[in-house]
DNA sequence: GTCTATAACCGGATAGAC
DNA sequence: GTCTATCCGGTTATAGAC
């Protein structure tokens, strides 16, 4: 995660105290009205010290994703315990993830605005996103692996991959939901998911032979570059 | 554009000066090592006075995103007037944008870092990106109007959206393109409008109407949430 | 070596005089 | 429409305390 905790209990505590500070001000008062001068005064260290812990601003958005990504990984083991059908396994998983993070829906933008800039350690493809990105993408090859729905085996490898590329679309048209309790959200969820199990059994077909296989030449093709990769 | 050009020839004049001293520093040094008062000092105006032209910093980046769409639409005329195959025409049409945008590959992270924000007046889905955005996609529809490729007709009216998703899609990977002249870049463009033609083709198939509907009514959904609508 | 505190620095943005 | 002066907040330097 490469947020080390730092050698001393004490150190541990106070760098929990400025994290747990900061997420309750800019669930209070937004990201950008939040000042790191409010958080130290907020919880009673100095400016120094929060920068100590966090050598940036948006290093405390990152405790952030660490967080809710943790409280994903628990909410998704009773859903892949208890379903087998991949339209339960993989709408459940996404409901879930929802739900993690949707406290913080009105400051989310803010939240995921660096991920179209490769330059920031926060997008979704860095270096430093690396061991949360591998790790929900292992959740997707669970929610296909323990499915009882027949997969189609060229394109085993890749899904759990393009599973992961299309939750990062769920939760963009999340940030964008402005419905109450982003009932459009879930329902998007509901509906994708049911078309997504509905194209991965047709692509089972001989048919698709071609088509899959070009498919699997261009995924490879674009992790080579790095991306997701 | 909103971008209103003032009143007087003189205001017109140092608005150009300060937008094109902006653009050539950016390029120089990047833009987060461009400082306002670089810009201002660079082109002999007073700091206050750029802010007088240009909001904030960001707006310059705006100033960009026409520009460069400009150029597209000149550059895609030859192409649409030539070329009557679906593949050559969207090929065509792609190559020419990233070739727009090329120039610009060394800070092409900070240009579109916003994609995810939609508190930004810059992010693809803002209001203020409306008029480039619906030229866009009606620069995607004529590539498929005047195609002699027979497109499917349940997907006739989603389809220039889509391919206009397509599109940021493409530009994204460009972003992280390391390889010399983005080599990479150009085989993806090529290899997945390829698979996309072929994709395009094979929904016209009777087999794959109950899928296509379902894939109307999804994106329909998402046009009503306000997103790409 | 681990942590805290104070005082700058720097650059984006704004106010208000002319 | 152009300027100067100033604010504000992220970040850094540094001096020391434990």
């Amino acid at each position: 995660m490469a947020l080390q905790p730092s050698k001393t209990p004490k150190g541990d505590r106070t760098r929990a105290l400025v994290l747990d500070t900061a997420l309750r001000l800019f669930l209070e008062r937004g990201y950008e009205k939040t000042t790191m001068r409010a958080v130290a005064e907020s919880c009673g260290v100095a400016l120094g010290s929060a920068y100590y812990y966090f050598p940036s601003k948006e290093r405390l958005i990152q405790a952030f994703y660490v967080r809710t990504h943790q409280d994903l990984m628990e909410l998704s083991r009773p859903i892949l315990q208890q379903e087998d059908g991949l339209q339960a396994r993989l709408g459940g998983v996404l409901r879930a993830k929802i739900k993690t993070i949707m406290p913080y829906h009105a400051f989310a933008a803010v939240l995921f605005r660096t991920a179209g800039d490769p330059a920031s350690p926060l997008h979704p493809f860095s270096e430093e996103s690396e061991p949360v990105r591998r790790e929900t993408i292992g959740l997707f090859r669970e929610v296909i692996d323990g499915s009882s729905t027949p997969i189609p085996t060229t394109l085993r490898g890749e899904l759990p991959t393009l599973l992961w590329l299309y939750h990062l679309g769920i939760i963009l048209i999340w940030i964008h939901d402005v419905t109450p309790g982003c009932r459009r959200t879930y329902l998007l969820i509901d509906r994708s998911v049911e078309l997504t199990v509905q194209l991965i059994e047709m692509l089972r077909s001989p048919l698709f032979r071609p088509v899959v296989k070009r498919m699997r030449n261009l995924i490879a093709e674009i992790h080579m570059g790095g991306v997701a990769g």
